[in-house]
DNA sequence: TAGTCATCGATTCGAA
DNA sequence: TTCGAATCGATGACTA
């Protein structure tokens, strides 16, 4: 195996159809959008994205390359600073970070 | 080398 | 009218 991703779609299984439902629930909770989260988290484009959540396949239909996105949901959803980190992408693509006490920043 | 799969990106749809 | 989401034909990577 390539891959850490690879390991992983190999050795695990994940229900695509609730992972997907979850996902969708965090974003829309917090106003962050498809192409936004494709570019920082999944590395796809909106229309990508849109697919995956909206019809996700079954686990055992994917092929290791399909899985990929799938478990970078699944990581990204087990990541506690998932939102911060995704705001924080998504100010300093806009405007600016505007916070001077930002911990993304500061680093 | 033909068929399948994942993705792209232009376009369309829908809500605010 | 604008922005996010859904649709769908085209395309490159794989594979049998």
């Amino acid at each position: 195996p390539s891959s850490m991703l690879e390991v992983i779609a190999m050795t695990s299984e994940i229900d695509t159809l609730d992972l997907t439902s979850r996902v969708k629930d965090v974003l829309q909770f917090h106003n962050l959008g498809q192409k936004l989260f494709g570019e920082a988290v999944l590395g796809l484009s909106q229309g990508s994205v849109s697919e995956l959540l909206s019809k996700p396949k079954p686990w055992h239909m994917l092929s290791i390359k399909g899985r990929e996105p799938f478990i970078k949901m699944h990581l990204w959803l087990s990541d506690p600073q998932n939102i911060d980190r995704l705001k924080h992408y998504q100010s300093q693509i806009k405007g600016r970070c505007d916070s001077s006490q930002c911990k993304w920043c500061l680093s």
